[in-house]
RNA sequence: CGGGGCGUGGCGCAGCCUGGUUAGCGCGCUUGGUUCGGGACCAAGAGGUCGGGGGUUCAAAUCCCCCCGCCCCGACCA
């Protein structure tokens, strides 16, 4: 390709409604442009960048025996309604109808569609197990579109779905994406985590997330250096903290506090002087309709996605300052948990605390040296705080890391949810009819561009994997006026480009620095710079990722990018 | 959906508070010339319904009302 015919519209400012650095670097390189919020042109380099990343997702999915197909965008919605989620997945749908008045949604992934197809055309255990997966865009009507291509609301999404006969094979199934997916990251050159998740929306057994690690992501993991245990923090669980032995002996007699105005709980610690680690918070919540209380230590944070898991719910919300009153009878900012007629449960974290701090159940008092088992009874303890770095591994015990990361795959074991739903049987050996066991699998393309830049650029601009990149290699002529410059380079790039290595030239008659920092900015792996020692043969390597350049004589100088590729 | 911010040639911004010539600046673009190893310089040019609508006024980019779009935070902390 030819710089001089190529559709790439760098740009030396940042807009001004990019945040994060791979939003800014692939509008400033020309690799996207924004339509609307959440909705994105794709231009040539970019373009050539998803193909890639389609290329190797391809290349291992069909490896790991997976058949493509290609499904439609535009989704029937009795097939939603059968699997119960036309409601469900509800405002993330882009919901529309025809002429006929007849329901449709954008599809936001494609669950109902397959299975649709998979029960109407597989009906015996000699037919499975089956893997077929699709590449293609998908809807999601988000809150709040952000990020560029982090989250968007029209994307490219690789998505697979596996059939099976029995539980034992799904798994066998599941365990073999994992492994396909670790080497698609891993040729896409991500440094990447895979790690244990809550199943969600789409629900089933249990699942994995991908992450890309970046501190940009809004996705939250743990990690044990010790025994390789990650989680993400919505999943993550802690061991249950042992109960101290003398506990009864250390209790204290309870007491009043006023304590005026003091509600949150920095407040409290300061004005008591006591610290936060040994005062309770108490929330209500309203799950799936019905109240609860939970207790947990004044440091923690509830999460969300953990209690609901507990509680087996689907919604859960903080109730209102109106409820609280009307449940408890006690304000807002003063709640105890003595007396309280709603179930009562508490965080691990207060399985040890003794003479705790807790609100005084009326207006401007708390209560000190409080003790759960004398002063109030517990439900249940359960395992809800979030994590947020050195709790201990719940493998091993040995502190645990904290990270931030992109999801960029998920793999799901469902089970038998969308099967049994749909009616997708099939006949086993012995004649029985039984729901097929089902897994689902996927990877954010278009998200994946967005991680790679997050994870790989620097001041001067993207620094792409050369699986991915763009183009390979640059030519860059200094000088297109200077006939030996000219030449040479031309001869290099034709060159390059019969050895099947994805080269472009910039052939425009610019200045060398403005070609410098082009080629820089879009990140291309491998620079070669032909100069001032074009009449002797000689030209400039220059290595994007270290920065690293030396001088090679022309005739060597296939062997040397060959080489070079391999590395970066 | 709640809160905050923004909307002015293609891009980035100033002007608005305190209304008043012909709406500026940088980048980019066109033409000519000089340059040519880290986003050159000189000269001449093109390009604007000041997001849209309504209102106030002799006069509106500027003040008021409504609408639209975009961005950020939040939609949990009792």
């Amino acid at each position: 390709m030819r710089f001089s015919r190529l559709f790439a519209p760098t740009k030396k400012e940042s807009p001004a409604d990019a945040e994060i650095p791979s939003h800014k670097l692939l509008i400033r390189g020309g690799f996207i442009r924004k339509v609307a919020s959440g909705l994105y042109d794709i231009l040539p380099l970019g373009t050539k960048v998803i193909l890639k990343i389609e290329k190797v997702v391809r290349e291992e999915m069909n490896r790991a025996g997976a058949q493509e197909v290609i499904l439609p965008i535009m989704h029937p919605s009795e097939l939603w309604l059968e699997s119960g989620r036309w409601n469900v997945y509800g405002k993330e749908m882009i919901k529309f109808k025809d002429r006929h008045e007849r329901d449709y949604a954008l599809g936001p992934t494609a669950e109902e569609v397959i299975t649709d197809l998979v029960r109407r055309e597989v009906k015996s255990y000699k037919e499975l197990p089956l893997n077929l997966y699709q590449i293609g865009r998908k809807f999601r009507d988000e809150i709040r579109p952000r990020f560029g291509l982090m989250r968007a609301r029209e994307f490219i999404m690789k998505d697979a779905y596996s059939f099976h006969a029995t539980d034992e094979d799904a798994e066998r199934e599941y365990w073999n994406m994992y492994e396909t997916y670790c080497r698609i990251f891993k040729r896409l050159g991500l440094e990447f985590k895979a790690v244990l998740a809550d199943t969600g929306e789409i629900g089933g057994s249990f699942s994995h997330e991908f992450m890309v690690l970046a501190d940009t992501g809004e996705g939250k993991l743990v990690y044990c250096k010790e025994c390789g245990y990650s989680a993400s923090t919505e999943k993550a669980s802690q061991l249950r903290p042992a109960l101290p032995e003398s506990r009864e002996k250390e209790f204290k007699e309870i007491e009043e506090v006023y304590t005026p105005g003091v509600k949150r709980i920095e407040e409290v610690s300061e004005f008591l002087g006591i610290p936060k680690e040994n005062i309770a918070k108490l929330l209500i919540y309203i799950a799936d309709g019905k109240p609860l209380a939970l207790l947990i230590r004044g440091d923690r944070e509830v999460e969300e996605t953990k209690l609901k898991s507990v509680l087996k719910v689907k919604e859960l919300r903080l109730a209102t300052q109106e409820e609280i009153e009307e449940l408890t009878g006690q304000p807002k900012g003063f709640l105890s948990p003595l007396g309280l007629k709603v179930p009562l449960y508490a965080d691990y974290s207060l399985i040890p605390m003794v003479n705790f701090v807790v609100g005084g159940g009326k207006k401007d008092y708390h209560l000190k040296n409080a003790n759960w088992g004398r002063d109030f009874q517990v439900k249940e303890f359960v395992d809800v705080s979030e994590f947020t770095g050195g709790e201990a591994c719940p493998e091993c015990g040995a502190p645990l890391e904290f990270k931030r990361g992109i999801e960029v795959g998920h793999i799901f074991k469902l089970g038998t949810k969308y099967s049994e739903a749909m009616g997708a049987t099939f006949v086993d050996e012995e004649g029985v009819e039984r729901p097929m066991v089902m897994g689902c699998y996927g990877i954010g393309i278009t998200r994946v561009m967005a991680a790679a830049v997050e994870q790989r650029y620097d001041e001067n601009g993207i620094i792409w994997p050369s699986e991915i990149a763009p183009f390979e290699v640059i030519v860059i002529p200094t000088n297109v006026k200077k006939e030996e410059i000219r030449a040479l380079s031309e001869e290099i790039y034709g060159k390059l480009k019969e050895e099947g290595i994805d080269t472009l030239i910039d052939d425009r008659n610019a200045r060398p620095g403005f070609k410098f920092k082009d080629a820089d900015l879009i990140g291309i792996p491998i620079q070669v710079i032909v100069g001032k020692g074009a009449p002797g043969g000689i030209v400039e390597v220059k290595v994007r990722r270290s920065g690293e350049r030396f001088e090679v004589r022309a005739s060597e100088l296939l062997g040397k990018v060959k080489e070079l590729l391999k590395e970066v």
